[in-house]
DNA sequence: AGCATAAATAATAA
DNA sequence: TTATTATTTATGCT
């Protein structure tokens, strides 16, 4: 047995290096480790997530979750990206896969069971991008709920009653009707 | 002549009827739209433009380029989340089957190939951290102090005083709210 | 080893 | 649509 041959000086060489390298051997291998495959399954499994709908920090915590060691954000980043050594990706590039698989086995059977198998809160809408405090939010849905076509007086109230300015809270209930409008046949697959 | 209706926003009042409206049937049609059709192809149209690793402003910007009018990356997004009229995505929906197939093609004959095709630039690298100095950040923190919001001159003004680039001053405030934003719970700064 | 946060991308108020 | 916010990804760092 020889040496394990250091490409650099001090610093362990990432897959994507080594991949990029110009030989780019199809079969290329470091320490044992089949490179090629690590990268396509690198690539697919980004595809994957993406079509799952997840997050890499949503995975990353599903991950800490079920299997045993801490799995961050930044972890799953640098795995996609291979950034990281061979040896590192060949240790996670399982964990993934099992994972994953399991994922997706849930998400056929119905996307409020992946969900659950990601661990995430059932109902969390998202924040709405707004000069919108979240309590002043909560009551505009409030209001909408029983009349989406409030007349001019009622629109002054509201305002009045949640310190906005007139103008802002009619183009609120403009765009909430909007986006009801075109959502609501359409758009049955969307992710709360 | 009763039911003033004095709000509105060049709408239909359908939108309450909507509101109430059951969830539309699989088979829905609307002004002769298959409803159900297109809200699969939207949701494929993401997946596939994600496999190809192409941003909704880089599809926008192409389209824009190859076909006629222009679409802005809110467009394709409003596509894909299907935040539009049954009519609108009709009739943009050829136009995104067409170039995605295309964009395909080229991507199958080689990655350079679909850049190329896309138009962007060949190899637009992400930006290096910007690693601010400890004099800078309390000067950006004493800044943001007194204004969290700063128009576009005092931004350039900011960014010239402290010797960094422009845009990268005009993130960091933006990053800056939105790290106080989710700190505190309550909503300090409440824009107007 | 991962946190903090800069940069990039997606969503949305105007 | 546009300009900006909300969210996600990527990376400098100790």
């Amino acid at each position: 047995p020889t040496a394990p041959v250091p490409i650099t000086c001090s610093e362990t060489p990432t897959v994507s290096q080594l991949v990029s390298k110009p030989p780019a051997a199809p079969g290329a291998e470091e320490d044992g480790i089949n490179l090629e495959e690590i990268r396509e399954f690198a690539k697919n499994f980004k595809i994957r997530r993406l079509s799952l709908g997840l997050t890499q920090t949503q995975v990353g915590q599903a991950l800490t979750a079920t299997a045993g060691p801490a799995y961050s954000q930044s972890a799953i980043c640098r795995f996609e990206k291979l950034d990281i050594t061979p040896k590192s990706a060949q240790k996670l590039k399982p964990v993934l896969e099992k994972w994953l698989s399991e994922a997706e086995l849930r998400n056929r059977e119905g996307q409020q069971n992946l969900l659950e198998f990601v661990g995430g809160e059932p109902s969390k809408k998202r924040k709405r991008r707004t000069s919108f405090t979240p309590q002043a939010i909560e009551a505009l849905n409030a209001h909408f709920e029983k009349n989406a076509l409030p007349t001019g007086p009622e629109i002054t109230d509201i305002a009045r009653q949640l310190n906005y300015d007139r103008e802002v809270v009619r183009v609120w209930f403009c765009n909430r009707r909007q986006t009801l409008k075109n959502t609501s046949k359409l758009n049955v697959f969307q992710l709360p």
